[in-house]
RNA sequence: GGAGGGAUGGCUGAGCGGUUGAAAGCACUGGUCUUGAAAACCAGCGUAGGCUAAUACCCUACCCAGGGUUCGAAUCCCUGUCCCUCCGCCA
């Protein structure tokens, strides 16, 4: 959430940086409501006032010796008017109010002055490149190609759930669990990140800290959908559980950073992409990703962007995967974030790079929502921090790149040396 | 699944339905004292909104959340969430 103040105090310039994000901001509306807040606020908070103070008044009289029946036959009348006019004007209050937070729950994070414009992904802007594409001697297959011989078993997946499910067997399974502990080491042992195992059932509130809720309940699946019952929602990301992590608290400042990892699945509904990535497993409604997450100091957030891109892009370089780091345009920037680094890794499948992870800076738009503060020794007041996150990397697609950049001609996968301790002996999967 | 207990300010922890936004202690901040520090003593110390030149007054709201009773609710009632204890079941 932005700071409410500073929207409602500054609209216009709003408004002309959400427009970078296509986002249209309705500043009339934004100002109605606040002016039209202001005067019912006050209107009501004068009512409560006058109507505390013949409250109190019963109170002083009984206190003099009055029946408690003569006492409140004093101020009767008197209250009677108050409470119809109350009345009216809390219903007022209320819908205005909430009127208000809707909106301001709906608007996404500003975009940093460094984003390009733009409106999707063609826009973005390649930050830089690392490792050179593998000449092939043959035509190289794709993973789904690859995987049909060697345990990757998407018709199991779609008998057991439906399309956009996968079942992993034998080698090919192995070659995924290898992944993500090889990716856990990495983020844990050599860059500090400290480990958590995190439910991957949450309460809606969590989805509310981190932006998923209350605008894209469609991406997510929910559990338990009867009434009455709070509901579960599956994590689309473990971001949300390591970042919730630090909601409702006030860290002390040597606390921080707080840098957090785990490996989860992830689960979205994928509405609305019905008709992309159908084919294989770059799309799937489950898959496994190793997270980072870092709790910053205010002044610290763009620092940490660097070294969290950093963090992930060692993974693909010590699995030798070329790929490039491309800097999101407006269009393309996520709902929270105010900057993000995308690393798209070479497929040789598709002749593309493809997103892998991506890394992104939330300023205090998380934390406001979470209300996860520290205490600034500056000022002895609490402040609220700022959050990153990032893959460290989508294990699934790292499977795909790694079959497909260690294909040979016999369709056989050739297990990458920074893998071969995880994957008890086997170094060639056929 | 069943039966109980609990949720109060940064923390611990009081709080007969009526000047209680809330005792006390700790922590924190300023001061006195001291060569300095500690101790002791004094004072201050929540958040949000409104008003305002103002981080000054004043007003309103907030004692887990949402409803209700009442002239008046931190205090009584209902629902939800979370935590704890016991029983049952269970990997």
């Amino acid at each position: 959430m932005l700071d409410p103040r500073f929207v409602r105090e500054n609209p216009e310039q709003v408004a002309e940086l959400l427009r970078k994000k296509k986002f249209d901001l309705n500043v009339e509306e934004i100002k109605s409501l606040e002016s039209e807040r202001k005067t019912v606020q006050a209107s009501a908070q004068n009512l409560r006032a006058e109507k505390k103070q013949a409250s109190k008044q019963v109170g002083q009289l009984i206190g003099q010796g009055l029946s408690v029946d003569e006492a409140k036959a004093q101020v009767a009348e008197q209250l009677s008017k108050i409470d119809s006019q109350l009345a009216e004007a809390e219903v007022r209050e209320q819908a205005i109010l909430s009127a208000l937070d809707e909106i301001m729950l709906g608007l996404p994070n500003l975009p940093h002055e460094s984003v390009a414009d733009g409106d999707s992904e063609d826009d973005n802007v390649e930050v830089r490149t690392w490792g050179t594409p593998r000449e092939f001697t043959f035509e190289p297959k794709d993973h789904v190609d690859l995987g049909e011989k060697l345990g990757l078993d998407f018709d199991a997946g779609a008998k057991l759930s439906g399309s956009r499910f996968v079942v992993m067997r034998n080698k090919i399974a192995r070659l995924h669990r290898a992944l993500a502990q090889f990716m856990l080491d990495v983020q844990t042992g050599e860059h500090g990140y400290e480990e958590c195992y995190t439910p991957y059932l949450v309460h809606g509130h969590a989805l509310r800290g981190t932006g998923q809720l209350p605008k894209f309940e469609a991406d997510l699946f929910k559990t338990n959908a009867e009434e009455q019952e709070q509901p579960h929602y599956l994590i689309p990301t473990s971001e949300v559980t390591l970042t919730n992590l630090v909601a409702d608290s006030i860290l002390e400042a040597d606390q921080l950073p707080i840098k957090l990892t785990g490996h989860t699945p992830c689960f979205r509904s994928e509405a609305g992409s019905y008709g992309r990535d159908t084919r294989g497993m770059i799309r799937q409604h489950q898959f496994d990703k190793v997270e980072m997450v870092r709790i910053v100091h205010p002044e610290q957030s763009f620092e940490a962007l660097e070294e969290m891109t950093g963090n992930a892009e060692a993974v693909l370089q010590k699995l030798d995967l070329p790929y490039r780091v491309v800097a999101l345009c407006g269009g393309d920037l996520g709902f929270g974030a105010t900057k993000t680094y995308d690393l798209e890794v070479w497929l040789p499948g598709q002749q593309k790079f493809r997103e892998i992870s991506s890394v992104s800076n939330c300023l205090d738009f998380q934390a406001r929502r979470m209300q996860a503060r520290f205490r600034n020794p500056e000022t002895g007041k609490p402040e609220l921090v700022h959050t990153l996150n990032g893959s460290g990397l989508a294990v699934g697609r790292a499977m795909v790149a790694v079959m497909e950049n260690y294909q040979d001609e016999q369709g056989r996968i050739h297990v990458p040396e920074a893998l071969k301790p995880y994957m008890g002996g086997i170094e060639i999967i056929e």
